[in-house]
RNA sequence: CGGGGCGUAGCGCAGCCUGGUAGCGCGUUUGCUUGGGGUGCAAAAGGUCUCGGGUUCAACUCCCGACGCCCCGACCA
């Protein structure tokens, strides 16, 4: 490909657009441009990458034993009836309606469409295991999108779905995705790291999400250097430390605290820490009231609260129910008679002496022993993990770091064959639901990550498995007939060899090829120019190092070749 | 949806406070020049100053309201 007859241009200064590197590369090298908030075009070049990462995960997928479909992107919305999600992605779909005004959505994702499916197609255990996959490009409304291609309103993604006979037969299946996961984002060039992951409304009871470690990344997660544990801070635990009571507290005592409410005026108000305090949140979970107890220095974690509760929706009650439910308004509530099912973060199991809302405008209690003057429903882990915190596998300290989700692996059970009756005979003659799971990469997301994680202060560093050309061939003197012969032949050579090779042939100075060439980032640079030419050679460097090499025109490709055979066998180690 | 910021030439920005001829850099076009890390000179094209209302003799500038974009929090690949 010529640079001349392609639509590519680069920008000199970042866009004002984005904020985090990979946004701003991939808009100046000319890979994407926005059309609107969270809506992008792929150019020509971009697009080539686009298309490489997917090639690795169809060739992954592929080999993982899954099949590959295309299912539509507009569907039903009764579909999401049948499964109750309409209700409960409700607002982040796109909805429209057909001209018989029926009530249509654009697939933020496929459960519903594939257990129909699956469900027609198979009657038998002899069709099973069976893993599908799409490529395909979803909708979702999001609330924000963000970071060009990181968050967007439209976007690709590799989703699978598999189906099993058991349990323990959909394990295998997890096992083989999981698998094919780490193998395609280690062929990407990243560094992901699989952990442990809430699910979501996707619903079901265990999940892996892959995260390439970043500090642009949305999500925080949890990491044990000692043992290897690791999970999204969403779903993280730890080993709760033990309440440190005193060795006897005296009996409970109303202090009036007017217009004081939050943790850090109380600190203030009785010149004590934190931590000596118990936070009491009120929530709705499906409209019902609930207490959460935490200690007044710790977060509550609203998903792992929502998880143990088993709500569909959670959320911090209104002033209202506050009212009607603690006897006085926000800022006051405690846990010494409330009525209402009361859940306590361990670390809070025994304690004693603390200080505590009383339930009544304007008041607190202090010396209150939770045990002696409340009545805990049970305590459960509760609280934001966070640096420091004790390993719940082995009690070291934990690290927290960030992260781009790029996978996510569930394992759904039988959810959604329920819902669609998706049902298969057994070997008796028995009809039986299929347990499945399912199996998400966001492959446009997986780019970006790729550019995160792969730059420098010139610009971007590709990989060579997803860069949009492995070589980039700069022509310096385009007026010069034995250049332009020696380029000519190259060009020709390379893709003869299979090695996609881009030619910058522009009527440009060599400090805008050179400038252009960092930028785009391709492994491999070759400059071709009179002067090499006179000195016996064109020059060839790796975008990694600093010089280049002197290689006679005529031993350039397999020069080139063995290159590429040490990068590609590096990255895959 | 809550909080914050920004909308001026293709891109990055100044001008606005204190109303009166719309500017700079980059890019683009043409000519010359230069030719190994974003050459230099000259000329040129390119603007409903996001949109709508109001105040005023006069609005890019002041006021009100929309819309769009970006950032921080709750959803997710």
């Amino acid at each position: 490909m010529r640079w001349s007859r392609t639509l590519i241009t680069t920008l000199r200064d970042d866009p004002q657009e984005a904020e985090i590197p990979s946004h701003k590369l991939m808009v100046r090298a000319g890979l994407i441009r926005k059309l609107s908030g969270g809506l992008y075009t792929f150019m020509p070049l971009g697009l080539r990458a686009l298309h490489k990462v997917a090639r690795i995960v169809r060739e992954e997928m592929d080999r993982a034993g899954a099949q590959e479909i295309l299912m539509p992107a507009l569907q039903p919305a009764e579909l999401w009836e049948r499964s109750g999600r309409l209700a409960a992605m409700g607002p982040g779909m796109f909805k429209l309606r057909d001209r018989a005004e029926r009530l249509m959505a654009l697939g933020p994702t496929h459960e519903e469409v594939v257990t129909e499916l699956l469900g027609h197609e198979i009657s038998s255990y002899r069709q099973l295991p069976c893993t599908v996959y799409q490529v395909q490009t979803k909708f979702r409304d999001e609330i924000r999108p963000r970071f060009g291609l990181m968050r967007s309103k439209e976007f690709i993604m590799k989703d699978a779905y598999s189906f099993d006979t058991s349990l323990e037969a959909a394990d295998a299946s997890y096992q083989a995705m999981y698998d094919a996961y780490v193998r395609i984002f280690a062929r990407c060039g990243l560094l992901a790291r699989a952990v442990e992951a809430d699910t979501g409304d996707i619903g079901g009871k265990w999940s892996h999400e892959f995260m390439v470690l970043a500090d642009s990344g949305e999500d925080g997660l949890v990491d044990c250097p000692a043992c290897g544990y690791a999970a999204n801070q969403e779903r993280a635990e730890r080993a709760a430390p033990a309440a440190d009571a005193p060795a006897c507290c005296p009996d409970r005592e109303p202090v009036a605290t007017p217009g004081v409410r939050t943790v850090d005026e109380l600190a203030t108000f009785f010149a004590c820490p934190a931590d000596r305090f118990i936070k009491t949140l009120v929530y709705l979970a499906d409209g019902k009231p609930v207490a959460a107890l935490v200690p007044g220095d710790r977060d509550l974690n609203e998903h792992k609260f929502k998880r143990l509760l088993g709500a569909k929706k959670l959320e911090l009650a209104d002033e209202a129910t506050v009212q009607k439910v603690t006897g006085a308004p926000v800022g006051f509530a405690g846990p010494v008679g409330l009525a209402v099912p009361t859940y306590a973060d361990p670390s809070l199991q025994g304690a004693a002496d603390r200080i505590t809302g009383a339930n009544l405008a304007d008041t607190h209690l202090r010396h209150v022993d939770l045990a002696r003057d409340a009545a805990v429903t049970a305590f459960e882990d509760l609280v934001i993990v966070g640096p420091g915190d004790a390993c719940p596998r082995c009690g070291q300290p934990l690290q927290l770091k960030r992260g781009i989700e790029v996978g996510h692996v569930f394992k759904l059970g039988t959810k959604y064959s329920e819902a669609f009756e998706a049902k298969y005979l057994n070997e008796k003659g028995q009809s039986e639901l299929m347990v499945m799971g399912c199996y998400g990469i966001g492959v446009t997301r997986t780019l970006q990550a790729v550019v995160e994680q792969c730059h420098d202060a010139d610009g971007i560093v590709w990989p060579v498995s997803v860069a949009p050309f492995a070589v980039t061939l700069l022509l310096l003197d385009p007026k010069d007939p034995a250049v332009c012969a020696t380029v000519d032949a190259l060009e020709r050579d390379l893709q003869a060899a299979g090695i996609d090779v881009f030619v910058d042939d522009r009527e440009e100075r060599p400090g805008v090829k050179f400038k252009d060439a960092d930028l785009i980032g391709c492994p491999i640079r070759v400059v071709v120019g009179a002067k090499g030419l006179a000195k016996g050679g064109v020059e060839v460097k790796l975008r990694t190092s600093k010089s280049a090499d002197l290689i006679p025109p005529d031993q350039a490709t397999d020069t080139i070749r063995t290159l590429i055979a040490g990068l590609t066998s590096a990255a895959t180690r």
